[in-house]
This record gives C-alpha cells, structure tokens and sequence, in this order.
DNA sequence: TCTGGGGTCCTAGGACCC
DNA sequence: TCTGGGGTCCTAGGACCC
C-alpha cells in the first residue's frame, strides 16, 4: 500500500527572506518576480490585504505603501540554496524522495513501519524550523493528489497544527467537500470550467461523479486525478529526473525594443546563459527556437514570431548557437513592433556522452575547452565578465533589481552581520 | 481506372504545474 | 509607464509509408 508525505514550505521565498531578518515577521510582505513584474510570493499578512499570486506590482503600489508592505525583487540565489539544505534535512526521513519544486517533496513512507505519522510530520516541521528557519507543512495519503490535499488541511487548519494524515478508506470521506474543485492539483481554468457545467464543485463532487464521464470531458490526465482522488495511486514518485527535454531562457524588457539591433543583442546574451545551461548538466542539443513578441496588454497592436532551426549536427558549443539564432532573426524580424518578450528555447537534446563522432573521429575538444573556461571564468568573478560581442554592451550595465536583499548563504561578502 | 486501412512520426497548440 | 520564467504532457491533424 501506498503512503506518500508531501513537504511544502509556507509562503517559501517570503520564509526565506524572513529567516535572515526576523523583524519581517507578522509585517505584511511580498517577493516580486524577475524585473519586478508582478507578484510571486505573499506572506499571510499581505494575503489578508487582498494582494494577490501574480499581481502586477503597479496595480499595488498605493496597497504597498498605505500598509507599509515589505517588498523583495526575487533572490533566487539564495531561495535555491535554501530549498538545497531544506531537502537534505528531508531525505533522513524517508528512503526515497522527489524533489517536485524548489520548496516542495513527496516523501515514500510505503515502506516504513510506524503507525504514528503524525509524530513523524512533527518532527520534520521541528527540525526545518530550527536548523534553517523556515515553517512548512506536511500532508500524508496514499496517493500524490490526495496528499497536496492534506498539505492544504495542514495549512489552512491551525488546529492540526501543521500536520495532517489522510485517512485511507473505501468510501470517499465527506471531507473532500471542504475542497473547491479549484485547489485540486491538475485541474486549472479550462478543466474546472467544464466541471463546474455538470455540477461538480468540490473534490467530493469530481471524487463521486462517474469515472467515463470524467474521462470523456478531460481525457486520460483527468481520469488519472479522479482515480487518485479515490485513493487508486496514478502519479509515482520520480526520484530521479530524467534529462531536460527542452531549455528556454526568456526575459520580459522594462522597456519594450523596436530596434533589431536590441533583439539580436537580447537573443545574444540569451541562447548564451541557454548553452552554459547545456554544459552544465552535460547535455547537447540540434534544435533551436526563437520567440519574439510584443506585449498583449496593448488591443490591435500584437505581433509574435517563433521560427526555428536544426543545426547540422549537436553540440553545447555558444558559437553555433549563436549563428543560427542570429540566422532566425534576420528571417523573421518586422519592423514597425515594439517587442517586449524575447526568449530563445533549445530541443531535441540528448546527454553529451551520446554524441555521434563526426567523419573524422574527433569531437571538437578545444572549442568545448573554451567554452567551459568562460563558464568557470563567468561563475567566479560574476556572471557577465567575459561576453560575446553579439551580446552587446548593455547586457553589462543592465540595470539591478530594486530592492534585493544580499545571498546571505552562498556569497561571503553578503554573509550576514550580527551587531 | 479503382483509391483502403493501418501505422509512425512530427508539429502546433492547449492545459497544467510551481 | 509598469502584467514572470521555466518546464511537462496530451491531443489533433497532417504527411508519409506500405
């Protein structure tokens, strides 16, 4: 049978901020996202406030300063450290684990003999609490969706004092009713929509509702979220992540560019951090995407293109890269657009180590070196010393988020102070 | 001239997650 | 003025083959 725990930081970027400046305690406080876009972090002082998940920062500025509202750029630096030390702490509790996000993990206790998981539960909120600071919550059930369920009882019911267990039982227990059909895990928008037409508004209603109508208005992945609603396991624990299938990096512009020469410099600067990426998990790639855009926020005045390549042969190499994103953009550029999002994404990837030898034999071994010695040059005295022209000079002087607090835990120059 | 049926592969787009 | 970024999976439809 079955017994999974799903771990899951309380408001974590937020936590973690916290964890360094306990003054940022039962104030109201928000972690904004890249650029400063919008909203990705609340704590429960600011969810009381009405702020709410991606809401665009100017929408709130009057909220932010008639509450004296925290706000942090994201520190994904630091937040990425954190859940690093977090998950090792989590792995003493259970023999396989799946890291599934930067501040959540199921945990397999299947085979784990003890009756009392809550004690366990407890013991792994005492010791995050204390080792790094920060609070989580744990929900235990037999299956994946059943457990992100009782992960939000946990939150959302202080008298199970962050910790709750999912009774495993034939009938479907009432409970389930307490659940909006919203906060299922799989079911966004498009989904809910449907199901709220046939009268199905809570987990208890989808849990009941017969499985071929489930499966006829949302195919095999809503069939498989009944399914676990009703205790069947569906979704299995990935201990291991199997090898990207695609790279993206993408950024939206503070300023939206009309000039080709700025995009050419962004899609530079771009596929660049795309093939450190590709080194870094030794990993080569054929296909290459580019997408430009302009914002969608503006009626009649939108214009998208994502043409794409493949290049001859794999590689992880920046240069080839580099040609062929430049190749792209002079195909599909047009003038007359401001554009607003630019991103490169990389495909048909596979591991390094099961590159085709070339005619002759030989892997290109000095332009890889080359390569991976910017990498290493680049890690060490900070990510934009050594450039490609094509980036241009203002990838060096764009401008630093606002209100970032120092990476207190993997920069000794930002180590925190204690007066 | 007649033009079936089953299979594979690829791509675009939708939906979802954090 | 200002609306994130990075992923995965599924389906439908077209192209192609025998």
């Amino acid at each position: 049978m079955s017994q999974l725990a799903l771990v899951d930081g309380n408001n974590f970027f937020v936590s973690c901020q916290r964890a360094f400046e306990p003054k940022l305690n039962k104030v109201p406080v928000i972690v904004l996202s890249n650029n400063d876009g919008c909203v990705l972090a609340r704590s429960n002082e600011a969810k009381a406030l009405g702020i709410k998940m991606s809401q665009p920062h100017f929408q709130i500025r009057q909220t932010i300063k008639d509450h004296n509202i925290k706000v942090f750029s994201s520190n994904l630096e630091l937040y990425c450290d954190m859940s690093e030390r977090m998950m090792a702490i989590l792995r003493r509790y259970a023999p396989r684990i799946e890291v599934y996000s930067i501040d959540e993990a199921f945990l397999d206790f299947s085979e784990v003999k003890t009756c009392d998981l809550i004690k366990i539960g407890h013991a792994i909120r005492k010791d995050i609490i204390t080792c790094l600071g920060l609070p989580v919550c744990v929900g235990f059930a037999p299956t994946k969706t059943l457990a992100k369920i009782a992960n939000l009882f946990a939150k959302k019911y202080l008298e199970y004092q962050g910790v709750y267990s999912y009774k495993r039982s034939t009938e479907v227990p009432a409970k389930l009713s307490l659940i909006d059909i919203e906060d299922v895990w799989g079911l966004g928008t498009a989904s809910c929509k449907k199901l709220k037409s046939y009268g199905v508004n809570t987990a208890y209603d989808l849990a009941t509702f017969p499985k071929q109508l489930v499966r006829k208005s949302l195919s095999v992945v809503g069939e498989r979220t009944h399914q676990e609603l009703n205790s069947i396991y569906c979704f299995p624990l990935e201990e291991t992540r199997e090898p990207k299938k695609s790279i993206t990096v993408s950024r939206s512009l503070k300023t939206p560019a009309p000039s080709k020469e700025r995009v050419k410099e962004a899609l530079a600067t771009h596929i660049t951090r795309a093939c450190e990426k590709l080194r870094k998990d030794d990993l080569i790639a054929r296909g290459v995407t580019i997408c430009i855009s302009t914002t969608r926020h503006t009626k009649g005045k939108f214009f998208q293109a994502s043409p794409s390549l493949l290049l001859h042969e794999e590689t992880n190499l920046t240069p080839p890269f580099l040609k062929a994103v430049i190749q792209l953009i002079e195909q599909s550029f047009k003038e007359g657009y401001a554009y607003k999002k630019i991103g490169v994404t990389l495909t048909h990837i596979c591991e390094a180590r099961h590159k085709k030898r070339n005619l002759f034999g030989e892997t290109n071994n000095e332009s890889l070196a080359l390569s991976l010695s910017i990498d290493s040059l680049n890690k060490r005295y900070g990510s934009k010393s050594l450039i490609y022209g094509a980036s241009g000079l203002k990838a060096i002087r764009s401008e630093a988020p606002q209100n970032l607090s120092p990476r207190y835990t993997t920069r000794f120059e930002e180590i925190l102070t204690v007066f």
